[in-house]
DNA sequence: TTCTAATCATCAGTATACTGACGAAAAGTG
DNA sequence: CACTTTTCGTCAGTATACTGATGATTAGAA
């Protein structure tokens, strides 16, 4: 046995998972950030806009699981997004509880525009995998995420 | 080619690496939250914490360094441990501008008490990996996060 | 040595990301 | 139909995490 492990100063910060998973999210989106530079979208408002223009007149609740968000956090979002007019909030008549959204033509031009600038930063991420390195890393990326998908408040759908 | 990706429709939310890399981080932080709770301590604070056990009298700015964290949320990070009288500030007589960072014993107490619950929720990370998986995700991870430091703000120096 | 440059920490501002509580509204139950 | 429960969104509070600016101080250069 001796100190390998038993003594809790032994521990190395280089051997934990979590602190390499919070560095490598600070570097994916300082690379959104840099590629995308010219259009001033954030990562997580890119992936809420995505969500409203793959399913126009979704309710915020379902989009926020749709994108891995709690719901407090995706009304900040949507603030934002719609104060800069890419998309709008419109009442349900059917559910007054329920604010049904829809992305304005802004907000669809915004998406078209940024897209490659958004691919190419994903890329630059895993860039220094291989081809095959790559591969793997998503695979195994999905398959923790989606197994221990329950134990955020945000448990996504997709 | 085709429809492929020519069209920013196209683009699924599933295939960016960015979007389970967010995933992840929320899921690292949740875990370790959860073991921990009986603590009352952040992933970050945890860092800091261990930062400055190992490297007594470390100066703020070297700190930060260390944990992959800009100056300014460091500052914060050590407000909330100072508070709690787990670390002390003292001023560097030989350099005004310098804070010194020492840690109490209540500190060190907090430190050998916490790692326990710490390493259960890092390997409960990755629990959904086989053994060489997770190796493996581990080699990847470091790869990537080194290859991109300089982009952060915060660029550590391990 | 005086002026400039670099360094350390902080501040204001913005944007995630969470918890727990709340009000409004709808759905289910007797 | 009254009553309870659930659902949707928001709010207050806390904690990262960043940028750009500033003040205080030290180090370096003319």
């Amino acid at each position: 046995m001796g100190q390998s492990k038993a003594n809790s100063h032994q521990v190395d910060l280089d051997d934990l998972p979590g602190h390499h998973i919070r560095r490598l999210q600070q570097i994916a989106v300082a690379l959104f950030l840099q590629e995308t530079e010219a259009f001033n979208l954030t990562p997580v408002q890119y992936a809420a806009l995505k969500g409203v223009a793959a399913a126009p007149g979704i309710d915020q609740r379902t989009l926020a699981r749709t994108i891995g968000l709690d719901t407090s956090t995706t009304g900040g979002v949507l603030d934002r997004l719609e104060a800069r007019g890419l998309l709008k909030r419109n009442a349900n008549p059917d559910d007054r509880r329920v604010r049904l959204l829809t992305i304005t033509a802004e907000g669809h031009q915004m998406l078209k525009q940024i897209t490659p600038a958004m691919l190419r930063a994903q890329e630059r991420i895993l860039e220094p995998l291989s081809a095959s390195e790559r591969k793997q890393f998503m695979r195994m990326l999905r398959a923790v995420v989606e197994a221990n998908n329950a134990l955020s408040r945000a448990p996504s759908d997709a």
